[in-house]
DNA sequence: CAGAAAAGTTATGGCGCTTAACAAACACTA
DNA sequence: TAGTGTTTGTTAAGCGCCATAACTTTTCTG
């Protein structure tokens, strides 16, 4: 990821600026090919400069797609973050459906970057410091459990679907989440993680096309049961428009 | 896909061997290297060939990839009707277990070819006949579909958790899988829609090691009670044995 | 056995990644 | 203002892989 200076000299400025172009041409070519597979060359070609002074910033291919890794997630989680600023904190329910609509919305509009992050691992890429990929998972469900949490403070967390929780997943809860102890059950916690798992199914079906035997306007339709679905299954409250 | 000569020359049989063991090759490397990204090149070495003599079999790349992919969702459908066959076909619950964790033990056993088929489709790859990629879908899913329709037939199919249908999705259903037609209700059809997408997300989380941070006993109970949770909440019978 | 078909080989071209060597632009200092 | 070192870019070149062409060897068939 590259830092953006803000009291930096002009140079610096002129780096951080390259460094912006190069990831959103790659981002465009990306989106322009379908594929997560950019050549330098295009890329360098698209800017107006030569291969080789694209290596002035990355070192190699794969530091380009660690960086549009790391910028990915955080995209990701910004994305829900925004989304749930828009509802009523009260509304659990409605923030439930903002964030689940807003992790879908960006599936769809950047498949190639929803792929990089979330779908299968690139092979060059190596994971600094327990990685970015499990990072992505980390980021996206802390704004998940913050929902449970405020849930369960609020006493609107019914119990789950399924309530055997086995020792395995009670030890994870509380070794990877401890700020959920003494507040979320650990049931709760498993069905978060359920529902995470059930949101990401649709919407990695749906990015990658699998769904496109329904018409759109269907496609919406059984996005929205699915997370009221969901919520349901996971005890949350459902949407309070409904 | 090759199609194996019973009655064939000596020639045909070599030949379709041949085209075997590229696959095979093509799959080994897979595993080895942790990517979809073969190297004629590699396949060619391995096998004691040079690689110009792959273009007697595929034309490009690409035509193999096709050929894997198309591969693929057959042995995952083999694999899930493998499962099936060996549970009592009463025993609803117990079907449904079968299939998810066979689902989930192809994605963890071959998560390459499992990103091929349910994965970000590949570029240069050309779907003939409506795809196989949507067949692949269809495919999965006409199981399911059986189960439900199985379900339904023995009176034990409950309603599903999420009973409100939208037209679109009710049109769907008709059009594409009219065999339920007066058998599965609307809501349970997108119920098992809804349970297709939440299995596939968590075996797509696993197999893409998103799930890594729990340990492997952990994951197998997250799994199974995740499963019977979209069983519940999709108005299937638990498994007899709880 | 002769000729055709199939399968494999070497030779070759093209393209993308990457490094090396060099040139121009820039910034800082005397 | 001139000088010096750093940054950023260029051209040249090597390597590896995909793919085609032309040629050779093997195998089938009449």
């Amino acid at each position: 990821m590259v830092v953006i200076p803000v009291g930096a000299s002009r140079r610096q400025r002129a780096r951080a600026a390259t460094f912006e172009e190069i990831k959103n041409t790659a981002l465009d070519l990306m989106r322009e090919q379908g594929t997560t597979d950019v050549r330098f060359t295009d890329i360098a070609r698209v800017m107006g400069m030569t291969p080789p002074a694209l290596y002035r910033y990355y070192a190699d291919r794969d530091e380009l797609l660690t960086d549009l890794i790391t910028d990915g997630y955080r995209h990701l989680g910004d994305a829900i973050a925004e989304a749930l600023e828009a509802v009523d904190p009260k509304d659990i329910g409605g923030r439930w459906v903002a964030a689940a609509s807003a992790y879908r919305e960006w599936a769809r509009s950047e498949p190639q970057q929803f792929a990089l992050v979330l779908g299968m691992p690139v092979p060059g890429y190596v994971a600094p410091d327990e990685g970015p990929t499990t990072e992505a998972a980390k980021g996206a469900m802390s704004q998940l459990a913050a929902l449970f949490v405020d849930a369960a403070t609020s006493r609107k967390l019914r119990k789950p679907l399924v309530c055997d929780v086995s020792p395995g997943v009670a030890d994870c809860a509380h070794d990877k989440h401890p700020e959920l102890d003494g507040v979320v059950p650990t049931e709760s916690f498993q069905a978060m993680l359920q529902a995470w798992a059930s949101l990401h199914g649709i919407v990695s079906l749906e990015a990658y096309g699998h769904l496109d035997w329904f018409e759109p306007k269907a496609r919406d339709a059984l996005f929205l049961s699915h997370i009221e679905m969901v919520a349901k299954a996971a005890g949350l409250p459902t949407s309070s428009r409904s």
